[in-house]
DNA sequence: GTCTTTGCTTGATCCGAGTCAAGGCAACTC
DNA sequence: GAGTTGCCTTGACTCGGATCAAGCAAAGAC
C-alpha cells in the first residue's frame, strides 16, 4: 500500500478526480453521467468522461459559478441545487435568461462567443460538475455518442429560447412557467405536483416579462380558481389540465 | 480528356456535386463555403464539405424549403433570397421565429427534436444549399474546423434567441431589428444603409411581437424624426447613432 | 424585546400598444 | 376603363399589465 498510495496520492493531487473507481460510483448519480449512461455511451467513453470532469462547488446562494466575460472554458452540469443566468444591462437592470434545475447544462451560450455573455448565480446552494469544453470536443471527435449529445442539447436550447419569444398574456406566461418547471421536475425524479419555487417573484417576472406584482397577482388567480395552491414558495398543482388549457399555445411541443 | 470525362459523367449522375473542379467554384461563393474558407477548413477538408453539399432551388415566394414534421435531414445555408421560419398554433395563428439572409444556416433547431419545428418558407426567390446533417456530423469527427463551426453556430442561436425575450417598447424592438438587419447584410457584403426588407409588415409585426398598425406607426415616427426613411419595403437608415441609442438595451453583444 | 431589511401581496392609477375600422395605393385581371 | 386583391397607413377607442404606493409577515440585527 505505502508507495502505491503516495503515488495515486500525487496523482490525485493534481486530478481530483482522476480515480475512476470512486469517479464511477460518484457520477452514476450526476446528471450528465446518468444523460450518456442512458443514451448508450459505451463503459470506456463513459470512464474518459469521467476523467475530464471536475466536481465544483457547494456555491451559497448568490455566488456566482461564472460572470459575464470571463473566457469560456467549461460547460456545467447542475448537480444540486438551482442556477440563474442574467444579464445586467448598461443601466444596471437585470435580465434574466433561464433557471437550471439539477440535471441540466449551464453555460452552452458560451462557445460562440467564447467569452460567458451572461452570470450564472447560484439560488440556492448549488454544486455542479464542470466539463472542460476543449476536453469534451476532442473527446466528441472520438466518440459519436457525445457529440450527438451536445449538438442535440445545442439544438434543444435554441428551441426552448423561442418559445419564450411569443407575444401571449401574463396568465398563458405563467401557467406556461409552472407546468415547464413541473416537467423538467418530474423527468429528474422528483414530484410533478409539489415544487419548490427556488426563486424569488421578481426572478420570474423577470424572466417572464412581467412586474412581480402581477405574477403575485396571477398566482393568487390561480390559487382562487382551485388550479393551484402557493405558499410563498411551495406550490402544488392541482388542476394541471386547467392550466395547460391556459397555457397551449406556449407549451414546448 | 476522353475517360476521365466519362468517369466524372457517372459520378455526376448520381452526386451532380462530385466534380471537385466545378464544385469548388461553385462553392467559394456559396455562403457555408465562404465561411468554412474564412475560418481555416483545409483544401482536403473544404472539399469534402462540398462533396456533401446539394444546390437546391430556386424557390419562389411562399415555397417551402421544409415543413413543420419533417424528419430532420439536412441543415440549409441560404444562397440567395431571404427565408423566414415560423410554426402555426393550434389556432392557425403564425409565430414567426426568424429570418435567414444569405450566408445564414436554417434548421439548427431541428437536430433536437429531430423533425423540423417550424415551416422554412422562401420570402423571395430562393436558392439554398443543402448540407445532410448525418453526413455532416460524420465530417466533424475528422475534421476539428467542422465541429468547431457547427457548435459556434449552435452557440450563437442561443444567444440571439435569448435577446428577444426580453421586454421593451415597440420602438426599441424595431431599432434593433433594423440595426440587426443592416449588420447581417454588412457582413455578408452588402449595404448596410440601403436595404430591403423581403418581409411584409405584418411578418416583421409578428417576429418583434407587435401588431403591423404599430410597425407601420413606428417606423413613420423614426421617418418624421429623420432617423431612416422609408418607401414601401425599402430602407435607408440616416442615423444610425441615434438607432442603436434606442435600441441600445437590446442590441447584440 | 424593538428595529430593519427583504420579499410578497393588494389596491389605485395610468399608459403603451392592441384592436377595430376606414381609407389609400399599387399591381393585376378582365 | 373599372374592379379586385393585397399590403400598408392612419385614426379612435380599449384594455392588460406596468407603475406607484401602502401594508404585511418572516428573518435577522442589536
Amino acid at each position: 500500500m505505502g508507495h502505491d498510495e503516495t503515488r495515486s496520492g500525487r496523482v490525485t493531487a493534481h486530478n481530483p478526480l482522476g480515480d475512476d473507481g470512486d469517479e464511477y460510483k460518484f457520477c452514476s448519480t450526476c446528471a450528465f453521467g446518468a444523460v450518456c449512461v442512458g443514451r448508450g455511451v459505451d463503459k470506456i467513453g463513459l470512464t474518459e468522461l469521467h476523467c475530464l470532469v471536475e466536481h465544483a462547488g457547494p456555491y451559497g446562494a448568490g455566488e456566482s459559478i461564472f460572470r459575464t466575460g470571463d473566457r469560456f472554458g467549461a460547460i456545467f452540469a447542475v448537480r444540486s441545487g438551482t442556477v440563474k443566468t442574467r444579464q445586467v444591462d448598461m443601466e444596471g437592470r437585470e435580465l434574466i435568461l433561464g433557471f437550471y434545475l439539477p440535471g441540466e447544462l449551464v453555460g452552452l451560450n458560451a462557445i460562440h462567443p467564447e467569452i460567458y455573455p451572461c452570470d450564472a448565480i447560484a439560488l440556492d446552494t448549488v454544486e455542479v460538475c464542470r466539463f472542460s469544453f476543449p476536453a469534451l470536443a476532442t473527446l466528441a471527435m472520438r466518440i459519436p455518442q457525445v457529440q450527438k449529445e451536445l449538438f442535440s442539447r445545442l439544438s434543444k436550447d435554441i428551441g426552448d429560447a423561442s418559445v419564450r419569444n411569443q407575444e401571449s398574456s401574463a396568465d398563458e406566461r405563467l401557467a406556461a412557467f409552472v407546468l415547464n418547471l413541473s416537467s423538467r421536475y418530474e423527468a429528474r425524479g422528483f414530484s410533478s405536483q409539489a415544487l419548490h419555487l427556488s426563486m424569488s417573484r421578481s426572478d420570474i417576472a423577470n424572466y417572464l416579462g412581467l412586474a412581480s406584482e402581477t405574477v403575485s397577482r396571477v398566482l393568487r388567480r390561480f390559487q382562487d380558481g382551485g388550479l393551484l395552491a402557493v405558499d410563498g414558495r411551495e406550490l402544488t398543482i392541482n388542476n394541471g389540465a386547467a392550466l395547460k388549457d391556459i397555457a397551449k399555445n406556449l407549451l414546448q411541443r
